[in-house]
DNA sequence: CTCAATGCAAAGTATTTGCAACCGA
DNA sequence: TCGGTTGCAAATACTTTGCATTGAG
């Protein structure tokens, strides 16, 4: 259910990025706040919205989405061809992908240590270091 | 060019894998195994067959990029949403990918070290851990 | 008021599939 | 010959875009 402070926490969720709190947006927003770390699909936050009463069209799903990566609030997971998943967790840290359902979990934070990061090429600075574990039921 | 020996090393890569050794599977293994390490999508080895005369359908190399893939002899890498990259190298190795470009290409071996691996979940094993480095330009 | 944000539907991109024709063992 | 492969086109899945309308500041 969408709480006040559920609401309220989306504003400040939206205004902490310079992003208009919209109908649409504080709506997602709220279930992207409320529920802790979640990686999901546009497809399934279009579901949950729809769930939960708001008016949201797909369309404004994922464009919401892409608005809330550019600002810093979620962050792209590429992992599956042709499904982005969006983490709730923007700070750098490696995810479960279980093979057999395609669901994403978080890892242990700092359970994947890198000791040794290659040269880069000349000219480039790394940007992220992606770690998936990918897991298969034994 | 596609020499003799390039044929003959393509029939033996696929025979290698049970792989019955039609005209477009040996063209398209050919374009393969010589060039060295390669990371490309469907598209790009379609393009690649089609300059080099081959008579090949893009569902016949996607189906094949799939049975090669199957049978070991290439690697998938998913590193952006909505396209796969095939890579030649079948070992555990991370990638460099470039913002900028899109493009791929391997690390140095090694030069990445994961020193702990966190606790899988119970009733899973470690099926590939893939790390991608990502590079911008400075 | 004004311009960013939205909704809808249509377009786009990447990949898969159904099925008849084909060809390698 | 026989069943695995192929080609084509249509289908599917996911995401983006164009444009008129709406609504937050």
């Amino acid at each position: 259910m969408s709480t006040t402070s559920d609401s309220k926490e989306a504003g400040r969720w939206l205004a902490r990025a310079g992003l208009r709190p919209t109908r649409q947006r504080t709506a997602l927003a709220s279930l992207l706040v409320e529920g802790g770390n979640r990686h999901l699909t546009a497809e399934a936050l279009y579901a949950e919205a729809q769930k939960a009463g708001a008016d949201v069209s797909l369309a404004t799903v994922y464009n919401a989405l892409k608005a809330f990566t550019d600002a810093g609030l979620l962050r792209e997971v590429n992992i599956e061809a042709g499904r982005v998943y969006y983490d709730t967790r923007v700070d750098e840290h490696p995810h479960f992908y279980f093979e057999d359902d395609g669901s994403i979990a978080d890892a242990p934070v700092g359970s994947v240590k890198i000791s040794e990061l290659p040269d880069v090429p000349e000219g480039c600075e790394v940007a992220t270091v992606d770690v998936v574990i990918r897991l298969r039921r034994r």
